[in-house]
DNA sequence: GCTTTTTCTTGCCAATTGGCAAGCGGGTTC
DNA sequence: GAACCCGCTTGCCAATTGGCAAGAAAAAGC
């Protein structure tokens, strides 16, 4: 069992905040090792969302609308945490499944264990802070910019700023990520491969 | 100073975890009274945001897009707690500016207040949690509308969900909250009235 | 290799939303 | 009360996006 790089990880977000290596092994000892396979689940709609740092490929997130279309709700490239934060904090069965889009690793543990290394090891709440504020102004800013972009805008903010989603996600998936039709993005792309 | 609406609220949101008298009192003790007048500022864009229960009155968000038009990126009606995330948390310069839409009253501490209370009284990080939750699950939802509900639906979804805001915001501050220009809106209310 | 299934693209037309400019109406100022 | 400001509405037309169905391309299965 290799837990380096969750302890690199670790140590690149709180990079002002020193942990003693006995705190870094404790954390370690906390989360478990996990492989997923492509198009398998980190988390099924119905269960209660885990806490998982995704140190090697990409994952998406997903839920269905009241006429049961699939609407993807969000894209996880690699050295992020990913988890479902309502469910996550209250403990609640997931409205939303998260899927790995390519083959997967990384680090897992659960709401209470990570409670427990919050107790134990202080300086590691910074830690988690860090990604929750990561993930809380990921949303806001997404928000604004379904607010005040054209759909052709939000393709071009996606593609120079997350181009690695282009090399995994399907079109169809990354269309209702933009909130448009596959359709309308095909368009999109067609206008923008003419220049 | 009468601060039993503020241990009222906390009470109220982590009804499970009892909390002493003196733990109440210390809590209170770091938190300010404050009244802000109808049209004045909560937080001005370029300040660091600090943390404050509204427990009168209602407020608004709003930043500038790049043309700089204004948009309204949030409302807060009373009994919910008021700070801009990435602001407080990072202690860096807000880009959101918050105004009170009517006379409002609260409580207001600083992210530094706020942190030496959680470690003096543990209970209390619950509270802290369960707010912050509140805010991210809300904008997750937002999103998630935004990204499949047609402007009319947004809007309809909107009055009947969160009717105090029509009795306080300006039409125009609504339409940029729901991504619509006035004009629509104008429209979309018309087309409703007919029904 | 070939077939089957899934994903993506395209054409056509309809629905939604925006932009602009004019007008309306209530409140404020002097 | 006349002039002004502000927020909201309306009419007209243009731009954006969606819906559907058919076909092309790519991926998966055998």
């Amino acid at each position: 069992m290799n837990k380096q790089p969750l302890i690199d990880f670790i140590k690149l977000n709180i990079p002002n905040i020193p942990v003693s290596e006995a705190a870094l092994a404790l954390i370690a000892e906390n989360f478990e090792e996990r492989e997923i396979i492509k198009n398998d689940f980190l988390l099924r709609a119905g269960r209660v969302s885990g806490y998982f740092y995704l140190s090697e490929g990409f994952m998406r997130a997903y839920t269905h609308d009241p006429d049961g279309t699939e609407i993807t709700t969000y894209f996880y490239p690699k050295d992020r945490v990913v988890f479902e934060a309502t469910s996550f904090f209250l403990g609640i069965p997931s409205t939303e499944s998260i899927q790995a889009v390519s083959a997967c690793k990384g680090y897992y543990t659960t709401f209470d264990k990570l409670n427990e290394l919050f107790h134990s090891v202080p300086e590691f709440r910074e830690f988690g802070r860090a990604m929750l504020v990561r993930e809380f102004t990921a949303y806001k800013q997404r928000t604004l910019v379904m607010i005040n972009k054209s759909a052709e805008e939000r393709y071009a903010e996606l593609i120079t700023t997350n181009k690695e989603i282009f090399q995994f996600a399907q079109l169809r998936h990354i269309a209702s990520y933009l909130g448009i039709t596959d359709t309308s993005l095909s368009r999109i792309r067609r206008e923008f491969s003419k220049k």
